[in-house]
DNA sequence: CAGTGGTCTAGACCACGCG
DNA sequence: GCGTGGTCTAGACCACTGG
């Protein structure tokens, strides 16, 4: 009797989820039918079934027809490195749209627009006067129209007045990295930080996010042989994405993951 | 009354921690007087507060004396690309634990050694035949005595048998990659991947993760010329740690986040 | 001992959405 | 309509731990 009993319920139905005998989408057995089966009452169904929704296993469906069923899990690849190097030949629209698409996907993004002042701690990242403005541009990325990441990048005022084209609420065609590569701003070195969360109930919001989802969260910090010209926050539905990078000899890797070579 | 009880009085404990009226390591009011304070019955209070408790933001602590507080995040940092390039000079005994004492901490670790038969999806990667065994090697990484991440690293059995230090259940003085080079098997590639989820029970258990902790999975796939030569799944408890990795140019870096250094 | 959270019961009413 | 999960109540007993 060491273990109570909502985490015994809760073993055997993870077990059956990992195991295989419930597959991606499969219904679980109704609340009335575990009380039944288990003969405990529903608050204790309820608290096994928390468990396994935390854990990203299950998802809750209200309604009849509903139920609960186990979460689908379909993985969009974002290669963090070829999106954006400094001298990357191809002329890439949209490093992130051609990720998606070469991926069997369908793309589509909403921009807006905001002039913001920093927090001590944005500042410290961009190397510029705490309480200083900045220019937030905001991406929110949909893959076959379900939110799947977004991505807040911070520019300081005074580069975004020097290249008006930062302060149009518009996608930038050719990329902003590489418009800052037209204009003198190159960037040569990237800071890349990778952490592992649970979303704020506004990015749970705007992604849509099932209980249980994490977030993992890229930020990128951009430099030009100069200083600092850009932070990114690319916000990641756990449940939907992860990150690749490769170093060294690429063509070995090519040789044993084919998927991976750049078309 | 759109929102429910329970996520209204989530709200504003929420409020109260991000805006700092609540700091960490702070203790929320107790049930009985979550219950007086909004009058509801303590289910509603416990809901309210498990919401707290899976974005991690609390922690139950029982017992006289215990509550409900704040929770510390305390981050420690891992420079994926500082752990082992292709040509380091450094002479790292280990470069995980030089990375925990350069920030102050310190570190232990506790090696285990097994033999098993890989799964499809792990043969792939080591492009072995499936069903065929591998060393894995597993290291449980404590700072401050807390356990902080584990490191699970497949060989195929081939490399074992030739390497045969890799069959010995003790930390390699010079670090694997090392011995690896110094044996002719060079790695000259990397493939590395990011990913976000919830803990499975084991990890939970061998991390002691709290509710509402996730996990930083790094997996990197080595490669020398010839063929991928062992797989290493880094386990981090995402509230106490961080990746870091920099492309390019690191002396731009450098002269803007002095820590960066490398010493 | 006394007060904390941990577990569990037995009910109730509601919102949703497929048939 | 009616079965699904969503929310909420009012109790109960237990395990743990500081004073």
């Amino acid at each position: 009797m060491g273990q109570p009993k909502y985490r015994q319920i809760a073993s055997e139905l993870r077990g059956q989820i990992v195991s295989g005998t419930l597959r991606e989408g499969d219904r679980l057995p109704t609340e009335p039918q575990l009380q039944d089966q288990y003969g405990v009452s529903r608050n204790t169904v309820r608290d096994a079934t928390a468990l396994l929704v935390n854990e990203g296993l299950v998802q809750r469906v209200p309604g009849r027809g509903g139920g609960m069923i186990v979460r689908r899990k379909v993985t969009l690849t974002f290669h963090a490195h070829r999106a954006e190097m400094p001298a990357q030949p191809t002329a890439e629209t949209d490093a992130w749209r051609s990720e998606v698409v070469a991926q069997g996907y369908e793309a589509s993004q909403e921009f807006t627009l905001t002039i913001r002042s920093l927090s001590p701690e944005l500042a410290e990242r961009l190397h510029v006067e705490p309480d200083s403005v900045a220019v937030l541009r905001r991406c929110v990325r949909y893959v076959n129209d379900q939110p799947s990441s977004l991505q807040d990048t911070y520019y300081p005022m005074d580069l975004a007045e020097e290249i008006r084209e930062l302060l149009s609420p518009k996608d930038i065609p050719q990329g902003t990295t590489r418009l800052l590569a037209e204009r003198g701003h190159q960037q040569t070195a990237y800071y890349d930080e990778y952490v592992s969360r649970m979303p704020t109930p506004e990015e749970a919001n705007l992604l849509g996010l099932q209980p249980g989802t994490t977030i993992l969260l890229h930020i990128r910090t951009g430099y030009t042989e100069q200083r600092p010209v850009r932070v990114s926050f690319n916000v990641f539905a756990g449940d939907r994405n992860q990150i690749v990078t490769t170093h060294g000899d690429v063509g070995v890797i090519a040789r044993f993951r084919p998927e991976e070579s750049p078309e």
